[in-house]
RNA sequence: UGGGGCGUGGCCAAGCGGUAAGGCGCGGGUCUUUGGAACCCGUAUUCGAAGGUUCGAAUCCUUCCGCCCCAACCA
């Protein structure tokens, strides 16, 4: 058994971090290490860029330096303050601080209106007036080169006196561009003399109307980055292809620091649908309650379905950083926040679908007081006491007239275990004139307090219950997946129909007559428990005093519904 | 058919010339007052394919095949 724990501890590998390593080693940027997360303040967050800033925060982190928090606001028209403040919650929420570190490319407008002078004085950019479909049919196509623009030989000062002018506002929207001056037959489109600012009479929120020129992400990107002194520019894989001009405009603006940029693989998961159109749609069109709605991907949607910030941390290290095109199972995402949940959330007893139990042998009007631990696998969350008595609510899916073989829950004369409390038998079958059954007699072993019986016999049930006499009536709200189908936005595409066709009809079902214990009438909103044998519920803020509103963050695994849904 | 990125088990993912880590899932078992959890065992003679180099190749070379991205004055 040689030293197996000295090697326990490595870090997580990737390849960024393989290269940070190396640059380190070799004393690039002076052994400092600064990445950013630069969204654009467009929509919310989602499971995707969480993955974004885990590797973002978490590579700085690991390295001791650290992650600017960069908005890319260079297009007024589709931004809003409503999504910076969204996307500084969300980051904090899960975990990331950038300590004071918060920037706007708008910040750098005027320093970036510089640099393109010095473009124009170089050469290197040039004023173009051809309309955005000329502009197109300039660029050529994926196998055909494009062709100058006539205006690509204006001189320096007909440039200069242009693109200031534009600045000054003079011209109409899409009169003018500015554009790099590089190559129009490259073969990479990207290089085909890519505009750099292009004129938007608009009020942007936070310059307001100081603006009427923009600068392009391929330009205000890098130079921002060159800007922060950002040493990894970390991005995915769709940028392969900018990373020429991202490296030309840091050449050729001639900058103090030179950052460089790493792409890897963006995250995908089945059964999901990620791009912002669809998901505005969604909202837009009513489909969901709103961003935040728990069925979303969203941070906030995962926040208010129930998932704490460390088991999607969890989940992004676990996914990994790669160049490899992905889909990742849904399935680990719930694997991740039952293994924190099952740690952490205290455990109650909640019927969602009551079936009245009577016991005829227990006094009417006695109640005793059972212990019950609060966490099997968290002794210091203790115990708690919870009120027995003569009618009890079970779980009506726990009851089955007729049983197949394997069920072994409660059935006519049968004896199982009520969770805490006694062994009891059902006695009798009581229905209505429709035959539905409406309640249940009992009795119930009074030598068996606690669960066990003193003779030693087995029950092969142990089932959740809640006291009639002192439950509460809460709602719960039972979330499945949005979609069924793995890939709803190829299945879609592939059938001509909108995606929002696919939405699986019972993805949201509400129960309003559950039957909980009293400790859950009052629970502040997200607060997270395990109902026993059911799975993770959070308190959702739309909770009252006494009348409390859980989501199903998720169910626990069911060997029994799994075998059964196997057909046995 | 131009350029770029990528192909390791159902889904991810290590591997960096010395004889296929790990996780999820799945199957089986132990234990159990949650059909939960925990624990144990099993799950790629093979790395997109075919050639080649080598004592030895998932790792090097060649060719082929497949998937993804790029023709916004979006990011």
């Amino acid at each position: 058994m040689p030293d197996v724990n000295t090697k326990a501890e490595a870090p997580p590998q990737d390849f960024i971090r393989e290269i940070v390593s190396e640059d380190i080693a070799a004393g690039k940027n002076g052994g400092r290490v600064v990445t950013r997360f630069p969204p654009e303040p467009n929509g919310y967050l989602h499971i995707g860029h969480a993955k974004a800033i885990c590797v973002d925060f978490g590579i700085a982190e690991d390295f001791g330096g650290h992650c600017n928090l960069r908005f890319d606001d260079t297009n007024p028209v589709k931004e809003d303050v409503e999504y910076v403040d969204s996307i500084k919650e969300d980051v904090h929420w899960l975990g990331f601080d950038w300590a004071g570190r918060e920037y706007y490319a708008s910040d750098y407008y005027e320093e970036l209106y510089r640099f393109a002078e010095r473009l124009i004085e170089k050469g290197a950019a040039y004023v173009d007036s051809l309309s955005a479909d000329q502009i197109r049919e300039y660029r050529g196509t994926l196998t055909e080169p494009g062709k100058d623009s006539p205006y690509r030989t204006r001189s320096v000062d007909e440039n200069l006196d242009l693109f200031r002018r534009m600045r000054a506002g003079e011209f109409p929207d899409g009169a003018h561009v500015l554009r790099a001056r590089i190559d129009m037959a490259s073969p990479n489109i990207t290089m085909r003399d890519p505009v750099l600012y292009r004129i938007r009479h608009a009020h942007h929120h936070r310059t307001g109307d100081t603006w009427c020129i923009y600068p392009m992400y391929d330009y205000a990107h890098p130079l921002s980055d060159a800007i922060e002194g950002v040493t990894h520019s970390l991005c995915t894989l769709e940028y392969v292809d900018h990373r020429p001009l991202y490296d030309w405009c840091i050449e050729q603006a001639g900058t103090e620091h030179e950052p460089r940029q790493y792409e890897f693989a963006r995250l995908n998961l089945n059964y999901t649908v990620m791009s912002k159109r669809k998901l505005l749609q969604l909202v837009a069109q009513k489909h969901v309650a709103g961003w935040d709605d728990p069925r979303m991907p969203t941070i906030s949607g995962l926040r208010r379905r129930g998932y704490t910030p460390e088991s999607i941390r969890d989940f992004c290290t676990r996914v990994g950083v790669a160049k490899k095109e992905n889909v990742i199972d849904v399935g680990l995402l719930e694997h991740c926040i039952r293994e924190d949940l099952n740690r952490r959330a205290q455990r109650a007893m909640a019927v969602l679908r009551p079936l009245k139990l009577v016991l005829t042998n227990y006094p009417a009007d006695q109640a005793e007081y059972m212990d019950v631990i609060n966490n099997p696998e968290d002794p210091s969350a203790g115990t708690r006491k919870v009120a027995f008595s003569r009618e009890i609510y079970i779980e009506h899916d726990d009851f089955m007239e007729d049983p197949p073989r394997k069920f072994f829950r409660l059935a006519p004369g049968r004896e199982v275990r009520l969770r805490n409390a006694y062994l009891v038998t059902c006695t009798e079958v009581i229905k209505d004139a429709a035959g539905t059954i409406i309640e249940l007699r009992g009795t119930y072993d009074p030598a068996t307090r606690g669960g066990d019986a003193p003779d030693g016999r087995k029950v092969k049930a142990t089932l959740h219950w809640v006291s009639a006499a002192h439950a509460v009536t809460g709602t719960v709200r039972l979330y499945d997946r949005l979609f069924t189908v793995e890939d709803p936005d190829g299945t879609a595409g592939k059938n001509g129909v909108d995606f929002t066709t696919l939405i699986n009809p019972g993805s949201l079902e509400t129960l309003a007559d559950c039957q909980m214990e009293p400790m859950l009438a009052n629970a502040a909103p997200g607060t997270r428990f395990q109902f026993e044998r059911l799975g993770y519920f959070c308190v959702d803020p739309d909770s009252a005093p006494g009348a409390p509103v859980f989501n199903r963050t998720v169910s626990l695994k069911d060997a029994w519904a799994r075998a059964a849904a196997r057909g046995d």
